[in-house]
RNA sequence: GGCCCAGUAGCUCAGUUGGUUAGAGCGCCGGCCUGUCACGCCGGAGGUCGAGGGUUCGAGUCCCUUCUGGGUCGCCA
């Protein structure tokens, strides 16, 4: 049976019981992470947050009996003397193996039914593990994630309020936006047939916060989005979301390379070089295919659409005349990848929408082939090889199409070939992406809207070009981007009324509409606002690297699946009906 | 919403070309064992092969549907 805690004090944590204790008696409480029942004496081994101890119940104990029941995860007080073991007896693999705790006083505070996988497993399935995610956070690597994640945190926290920023908490129940992510909406009760939405981020709150002269503001947020999962995406996630007044992107970005530094000093122990390299957005493309390019390595993009003009390759020649390009990439060293594992890059690239890919191989002994020979002689192969610094033993994937496409479907070919060849992914790799685009072209809605949302300054020499070109016109806006994932972004934001009228203008905002949306917002700007930029950085994707773990969900203590349900609780559910008629609430084909 | 992958004992998995009573390790239960530490030894329990349908003399295995989970495209200001 069960006990309770009178009178027993844990004095250590199981991980704390070194060899200098040794005489002392001590009190430890924690799981039962194994029980070795030998003819004159059990050994049981205590688990806690800290780490494993083992405790030992000789036969001629008082408390053998009770000893005898103890079952894996059972929670148990010992108090007993710290023994230094023999040396043939210590066990080198725990750092507590030097002694052992002779119990005095052993008391059972919990029982356990047999639990659905052990502890000490290792690969159990994710949706078992999330179903019981109490006993999956047992696992001491789960732990010390958590502990990482709280280092962070605190990191974050200390630097921040040192650099004298105020940390600030805004609603959670605010307004729905009418652009970017789907919003997660919950029915007011006082306001029947009206509905709050969750902040996908606190953008409007904090600039508001700007407008309040709290000129350095942070929060850890949480934010909500209501779109599908990925593996580095859960629909609520935790921001560093900072805002600052009287500063731009300069300030910021230094700021958040100040902050990432010392959290990977004070956290993993890692020096990240200072100034981190810069690129615009066109340069990432062009260089690497994506907007958050991983660094680690390079094969880049090259262009070889001057290289190929005039072709008789049809492929080739009607993407440059449809206004495209030709491009590809030198898988170093391929040149022997079986044709099986081209063709699947082959499929990485068609899922982004290219028909395919042409490839060149320069096999070691100094030939040249190619699935396009039949449109081109072998100096046009060569001069082509040579614009990728091509030497033999490596493979060259080309992509022509319009450029998005070949962007797109390079930018993935080019992990695909790093995560396939075996190349080392080491470091942290952090890099600015700026500039991108104000404005994404919808073709669906044959109109176009902000890339980021409608507040984001643009780069003022490009405002002429609103009228012209929308889509050439730059933004003031910055990506931090670390081994190839986007760890979060900001911008330099409209500060002047004029500007932000313009802006709703060309997104097509009437008066009204405008006012509707963001009517509160605009009132703000018209009371004096200073110039302001902020960052948002998603810290359960900071934290996932630095875990180096390959899932978001390794560092966020009871998340969601695919369907954004929660196995441990079965969220969500369905409401009561009394409860939805009291929000006036019918559920259609209920 | 599309595509790909997986689902066999509590957990992790094997199961050949469709062929006898579906196996292993761990865990669990019982017994034994003079200090173990991934303790060891012996024995035992435990299965709707995700579900439903079909093909077949015969299906864990082949086909269809469906459910669950994972990855991804769309989506994610």
């Amino acid at each position: 049976m069960a006990e309770s805690l009178t009178g027993m004090k844990r004095s250590h944590y199981c991980g704390e019981v070194t060899e200098k204790l040794t005489g002392q008696t001590i009190t430890v409480m924690g799981w039962v992470n194994k029980q070795r029942d030998l003819p004159n004496v059990i050994f049981i081994v205590l688990r806690d947050r800290t780490g494993l101890v083992q405790i030992a119940v000789n036969k001629d104990s008082e408390n053998y009996g009770l000893a005898k029941t103890i079952r894996g995860e059972f929670v148990v007080a010992a108090k007993g003397e710290v023994i230094a073991r023999t040396p043939e007896n210590v066990n080198k693999n725990m750092p507590t193996g030097a002694i052992e705790i002779d119990v005095k006083e052993l008391r059972i505070l919990s029982e356990s039914e047999v639990p659905p996988f052990q502890v000490a497993d290792e690969g159990v399935a994710i949706d078992t593990r999330l179903k019981y995610r109490y006993m999956d956070l047992r696992r001491p690597e789960m732990q010390r994630v958590f502990e990482m994640r709280h280092k962070a945190a605190q990191s974050l926290r200390k630097y921040l309020s040192e650099a004298g920023f105020l940390e600030i908490e805004t609603p959670i129940l605010i307004n729905s936006s009418p652009e970017g992510a789907r919003d997660y909406l919950v029915p007011s009760r006082t306001h029947m047939g009206s509905f709050y939405a969750l902040p996908q981020s606190p953008q409007q709150m904090k600039q508001i916060l700007m407008i309040s002269g709290f000129d350095k503001y942070f929060q850890l947020a949480r934010c909500f989005r209501d779109e599908d999962l990925r593996a580095d995406r859960q629909p609520e996630f935790t921001q560093i979301d900072i805002e600052m007044s009287f500063a731009d992107e300069n300030d910021i970005l230094q700021m958040t390379e100040e902050m990432m530094t010392q959290m990977f000093k004070e956290v993993l122990g890692v020096e990240i070089p200072k100034n981190f390299p810069r690129i615009s957005w066109q340069e990432s493309m062009e260089r690497f295919g994506t907007d958050k390019p991983d660094t680690r390595f390079e094969m880049e993009l090259k262009d070889i659409s001057n290289v190929v003009r005039g072709s008789d390759f049809q492929v080739f020649s009607g993407a440059m005349e449809s206004g495209g390009s030709v491009r590809g990439i030198n898988a170093e060293g391929c040149a022997s990848m079986p044709r099986k594992q081209i063709d699947a890059l082959v499929e990485v690239a068609k899922t982004h929408k290219a028909k395919g890919l042409a490839w060149i191989t320069l096999p070691e002994d100094g030939t040249i082939k190619s699935t396009i020979s039949k449109f081109f002689t072998e100096e046009q192969l060569r001069q082509i090889a040579e614009k990728f610094n091509a030497k033999p033993g490596d493979l060259i994937l080309i992509c022509a199409d319009e450029n998005k496409i070949v962007f797109d479907a390079l930018g993935a070919v080019r992990v695909a070939v790093a995560n396939k060849s075996g190349i080392a992914f080491e470091g942290f790799n952090f890099l600015w992406v700026t500039e991108f685009p104000l404005l994404e072209w919808s073709p669906e809605d044959e109109r176009f809207y902000a890339s980021t949302h409608p507040f984001t300054s643009p780069v003022e020499e490009d405002m002429p070009l609103l009228e012209t070109n929308p889509a050439a016109v730059r933004s003031r806006s910055y990506d931090l981007v670390l081994n190839g994932y986007e760890l979060g972004s900001g911008s330099v934001r409209i500060h002047r009324q004029d500007m932000q009228d313009r802006m709703f203008n060309f997104l097509g905002f009437t008066k009204d509409s405008a006012a509707e949306s963001f009517g509160y917002f605009l009132e703000a700007l018209k009371y004096g606002v200073p110039p302001h930029c902020g960052i948002g950085l998603g810290f359960d994707r900071i934290i996932m690297i630095m875990a180096g773990a390959d899932s978001i969900r390794e560092v966020i203590a009871f998340p969601k699946v695919k369907d954004a349900s929660c196995p441990l609780t079965n969220a969500p559910n369905e409401a009561e009906a009394a409860h939805l008629e009291e929000l006036g609430i019918k559920i259609a084909n209920g």
